[in-house]
DNA sequence: GCGACAG
DNA sequence: ATCTTGTCGC
């Protein structure tokens, strides 16, 4: 019945945490023994390493959606594969169309003292679910910000590992660049599987939008860039160390956008949406892409629906 | 010391 | 993120 692989059980072995047979940087795995001191140096590294430009290959256009699911009935089923021979006409999404893949948490309540973390992995391709998994893992520590990654890494990739397909891009809760050391979760994800990935915030973790944000009508964005916060000397494309020819004082690098992806056309009290580069897209592709994944509503479609399989599994799980 | 702080 | 019913406004 299930179209899609049951959660699998990370707990049970020790010795590979992961399991991911993918992961291309594992010297960035978020792990939680770490000192705070050595996360951040860790971030740093890793920030070192991400790629704050295009190098994907995908149009916008080719992953748009023009229909939000419908979610009143809880989470879509994966669309069945067109059989072989079957179905001439079939109005199956395209199968060559670049793989988005959501991805969301939810968190059980510790009941005996131990914070586990549900994890949802939404596959959609040509605007179709293809597949989701998810995942439960324990959470090894609290919520930190800027060290997000280090709770919420670990969950991520275990939803993705149970995964079949390949992404081509991640959509991540949370952000990638706009982060304190260009090290967000998405950003982090997005090195440890050298994959394209963005961020989706629902808030601003730092940095500042050129213009203010309040009221602003639907499709509006402005670039948000760095401030004190955020340390911009190691990141790639931001090589300048601060100086500019005619001595003035330099802009400050774009680190992502605050985007209004949903707004009601008199009241006008919905909070933008703050986007930003993971790995291997631009700042100005990334809310492109993002735009393109909007259906209607405030979070972008693979958002929405990896939130719908996480509340899913976390009541299936209680 | 004070302020700010994704999920 | 999570605890939670109804409710005011698109």
């Amino acid at each position: 019945m299930a179209p899609t692989p049951d959660p699998p059980d990370p707990d049970a072995d020790e010795s590979s945490r992961f399991g991911f047979d993918d992961i291309a940087h594992p010297e960035f795995l978020p792990d939680p023994t770490l000192s705070h001191a050595e996360m951040e140096s860790l971030q740093r590294e890793l920030a070192a390493t991400a790629t704050f430009a295009d190098d994907h290959g995908i149009d916008p256009a080719a992953v748009a959606i023009d229909e939000p699911a419908d979610l009143t009935d809880g989470p879509p089923d994966a669309r069945q594969e067109t059989l072989p021979g079957t179905d001439a006409d079939s109005d199956a999404g395209d199968p060559d169309a670049p793989v988005v893949v959501g991805l969301d948490q939810a968190f059980l309540t510790p009941d005996d003292g131990e914070d586990r973390a549900v994890s949802a992995a939404v596959a959609i391709r040509d605007g179709d679910v293809i597949e989701h998994a998810s995942a439960t893992t324990p959470l090894s520590i609290p919520y930190i910000p800027g060290l997000l990654a280090f709770r919420e890494g670990e969950p991520m990739l275990a939803a993705l590992d149970a995964l079949g397909v390949e992404p081509d891009l991640l959509v991540c809760d949370g952000s990638g660049r706009i982060h304190f050391r260009a090290a967000g979760v998405a950003t982090h994800v997005g090195v440890l599987l050298d994959v394209p990935s963005v961020g989706v915030a629902k808030s601003l973790l730092c940095g500042v939008p050129d213009e203010p944000t309040d009221g602003r009508p639907e499709g509006w964005r402005t670039p948000v860039r760095a401030d004190d916060s955020v340390e911009t000397a190691v990141v790639d494309g931001d090589a300048s160390g601060g100086d500019t020819a005619d001595g003035d004082a330099p802009a400050a690098p774009v680190i992502g956008h605050a985007y209004q992806s949903r707004q009601y056309p008199n009241s006008r009290r919905v909070n933008p949406l703050y986007v930003s580069p993971g790995h291997r897209v631009s700042p100005a592709t990334t809310v492109d892409l993002v735009e393109a994944l909007c259906a209607g509503y405030k979070l972008p479609e693979p958002t929405r629906i990896a939130d719908a399989y996480a509340d899913a599994a976390k009541r299936d799980a209680s």
